[in-house]
DNA sequence: GATATGGTCAAACGTACTGC
DNA sequence: GCAGTACGTTTGACCATATC
């Protein structure tokens, strides 16, 4: 219940009991324990449940797969060729791994050693904005980039309002509003040349991705 | 017997909707 | 904007059943 409830923002006694398969009558009395034993579970009179914010559950058991499965995630990140992401993957697998049982730890080390990613990109591609690009995304702020195309040695600067990101080849893109072009783009985001995040937030323009890619090709 | 769980009921509360 | 209403949800009380 923890765990569902540190995931979501408000669950109702319902739910837990759909997920749980109890009935909600002792999903009442299994929330008012926890409040006894002092976790500080917020009920929401008529709305349902939710976990104090800021609130952090002791750190949870992996199973031997599961170790293995982020350990094989782990090679898959170290392809991705965005430095930014691959450290911030490292850092959080660093403290995943910090709760791992010795025998797993053990065996998923084992593992790191026996898993081979094969990079089959020919071009020298690589970036180290990633991370940020991610974060202007979830919080809606504008980017000023100098940008190269493909075919084109000459950089424009733009400002760009970013919305998405998927890979390709592995290639990161970029699908931004760019206020050059008046339209949505596609960049690759290893061939942007230097970029900014601005502190001003961009109207949402209701981007949906599935619609981007049934209706228009990108373009880099 | 103690404990956990399930079912039902009434009361209270919050939210959304509607009409004025 | 406000009041009334319907609906969903939580809470507490009570009792029954299952398990150890």
């Amino acid at each position: 219940m923890l765990t569902l409830l540190k995931s979501r923002r408000v669950l109702t006694a319902t739910e837990l009991s759909k997920k749980f398969d109890i009935s909600v009558r002792t999903v009442y009395r299994d929330i008012q324990k926890l409040i006894a034993a002092g976790i500080p579970v917020i009920t929401l009179e008529g709305r349902g449940y939710t976990l104090m914010e800021g609130y952090t559950i002791a750190p949870v058991q992996f199973t031997e797969k599961q170790a293995n499965a982020l350990i094989t995630a782990q090679h898959l990140v170290k392809n991705s060729n965005d430095s930014s992401f691959i450290n911030e993957f490292e850092e959080a697998l660093t403290k995943i791994k910090s709760v791992f049982r010795s025998s797993v730890l053990e065996k998923s080390e084992l593992l790191h050693n026996k898993i081979h990613v094969f990079n089959n990109q020919h071009e020298n591609v690589s970036s180290n904005a990633l991370s940020e690009i991610q974060l202007a995304i979830t919080h809606l702020n504008y980017i000023e980039i100098n940008y190269r195309k493909a075919d084109d040695p000459t950089i424009t600067f733009r400002k760009i309002e970013p919305y998405a990101l998927f890979s390709t080849y592995q290639k990161w893109i970029l699908i931004a509003w760019c206020h050059l072009r008046k339209d949505f783009r596609a960049f690759r985001v290893d061939r942007i040349q230097h970029f900014k995040i601005l502190h001003g937030q961009f109207e949402d323009r209701k981007f949906s991705i599935q619609d981007y890619f049934a209706s228009c090709p990108y373009d880099m």
